[in-house]
DNA sequence: TCATGTTGTGAGACCGTTCCCACATCAAAT
DNA sequence: ATTTGATGTGGGAACGGTCTCACAACATGA
């Protein structure tokens, strides 16, 4: 059953004034009607109506989370899906709940929909349509983008420093003898996946061993499919070339093309090393467990949110950018010990 | 900027009712006074307040996911994440929003948080606590449980099959001529892992190969750390019980397993054969691929969703209880041949 | 001519809260 | 004795929609 404040109130003997005294606390209340209101509450299991007090509030402690994707599912995502529950495990420390859509066309309706909702703020994760995001500006309801492409000004954009983590990539593989090596370099239309590269063949370039056009090869998308079946298409060409090493833009591909290569019965590290990027939970789990770089996704989940709540109470917020520094992981891919 | 319905009218110089009216696309209207309106609200870019709408309608077109999870992450759950994205896909497309929680400790503060803010209905995953459900019941809401533990009378749960999914596994490596067989098996406080353990010895004891209790171990949790850690642990035993090969009540506990015995330079499945139980996307990625009995997840999910949509609208529901088949699938751990 | 039906409109109650304001006590201070 | 302030209470206007109802205009048919 759902009881209202009246109802409560009628049957403590008071007004409904004074029932939302007590539930809120505050203004003054004897202690006699505020017993007496807190056990009828009790017996009743009333429960606040959050709506209506949303209406006059003008604040509904409901955030959205707006997942785009291509075509498969988003919130098991390795990688997403960890930032989600960062979020999901902030926001409800403080009191807040969480719409979350994953989307793949039709953009606009769906943030529509969390607008329509009211939602205090929106997280919006991966590339959106320029579209959606002027829809959201539009109805002026704070938000942040989380690993976006779009650099749209004023607009508070969590990232990783993925330049600098391709750059620690090509370090780690230089470092351990390595100069001839073949990048599996994901989507470039995506601003992570260009960064990465980029950071690398920079690194590569200033060691004076720059990468050949011919050792790259850009598969299709970031997924373990196209990782594998990039590896095989270009296997010919892979063996020839003598590569002892292997970059990729994301763990997905990295261990889609190293499924490959164990299937080719080629050693790993021994005779080619394997490094990804992200390091998403299975990167450990793998045999060999891959070398990689550690995105730190629970942090920019909560990081994400941490801002949002700014936003929302319009405090200050110091910077429109928030960069993660990314980190070496080394595993039994490139030489390290197995898992501990 | 948010603009009333009352701002609509007002620009469109027609009453409110007829803005409703419009809106809502039902009783009489004029093309002339619609035809405006329409005009204005694109004008203004008004988008409705669906908070308004629910307290008058007495219905929020929200519904809420709420996951129990002991210590780790959930949304990212190779399990329960991809359970979720079948949710949230199927809610879109009939016009709901998703509140999701994954709660840990405090189960029934966070049911309270969606129930204060009067969702539609409710799809409750995994074991949770007797309270919380009580706490639903009480409060009148449509729930619908999926893969939960607790056998609630009248209350809709979607659940597979595994003891019979169990029944399979046993099937399929004594086909394969395995006598001798190990068992992992996840705590046993947990159903899907019970039954499946279950479904498993029972063929085995019809099949007069019962398993001995000392080819039984139990890791701690459904987890690859303790699949890992506790074939660690059985190791000198493992061996002079030559046991050919191992089934493990998932895929998680599996692969842990798995990722042990391939850095003892066991050869799988010559020398021992793995199987697990899930399919999550993984399995098919590992190598060597792990032989699984699917037990499919989006269908749950879907199904989930549109037998509470259901309740809902309080049309009839058939069966109280929906149980999916779980599905073979080989894989190279046991002897299948590669991913395709 | 008058009942009857169709089309179109706006006023206003209501959903369940919050919060402002008016007002009533009663004690302490002038 | 009267002002002042603290304490306590209830009435009622919002919040932004939906929906019922009354009513107006006009066509139709008997």
């Amino acid at each position: 059953m759902e009881y209202t404040i009246k109802e409560i109130a009628l049957r403590a003997g008071v007004s409904k004034s004074t029932v939302s005294r007590v539930i809120s606390d505050k203004g003054y209340t004897s202690l006699e009607a505020r017993e007496k209101v807190l056990q009828v509450i009790q017996e009743l299991k009333y429960k606040p109506n959050a709506l209506a007090r949303a209406m006059v509030s003008q604040r509904t402690y409901n955030i959205g989370v707006l997942i785009y994707r291509r075509h498969h599912p988003i919130a098991s995502h390795p990688f997403y899906g960890k930032i989600l529950d960062a979020i999901l495990t902030s926001a409800a420390r403080l009191n807040y709940s969480v719409f979350v859509t994953t989307d793949h066309e039709m953009s606009v309706r769906s943030s529509d929909f969390m607008l329509e909702k009211r939602v205090d703020g929106l997280i919006l994760i991966s590339r959106l349509q320029q579209n959606v995001i002027e829809n959201i500006q539009n109805f002026g309801v704070p938000y942040i983008m989380v690993n976006g492409s779009t650099d749209v000004d004023g607009v508070i954009h969590i990232v990783g420093r993925d330049e600098e983590g391709g750059r620690k990539a090509a370090d780690h593989l230089t470092s351990l003898g390595h100069r001839n090596i073949y990048v599996l370099a994901g989507p470039q239309t995506h601003r992570s996946h260009h960064l990465r590269l980029k950071g690398f063949r920079h690194y590569m370039e200033h060691q004076e061993t720059p990468l050949a056009a011919s050792s790259i090869a850009y598969p299709g998308a970031s997924t373990f499919e196209e990782g594998y079946s990039t590896m095989q298409k270009q296997w010919d060409h892979f063996r020839s070339g003598k590569y002892s090493a292997i970059f990729a833009t994301n763990d997905m591909i990295a261990l889609g093309a190293m499924k490959f290569l164990l299937e080719q019965s080629v050693r790993i590290p021994e005779q080619v090393a394997v490094m990804g990027f992200d390091d998403i939970d299975f990167a450990a789990m793998f045999s060999p467990s891959l070398t990689t770089i550690r995105v730190n996704m629970e942090e920019m989940g909560t990081q994400a949110f941490t801002m949002l709540d700014r936003l929302i109470r319009k405090e200050q917020v110091a910077e429109s950018n928030m960069e993660f520094e990314p980190e070496l992981i080394v595993r039994q891919s490139t030489g390290g010990k197995h898992l501990g």
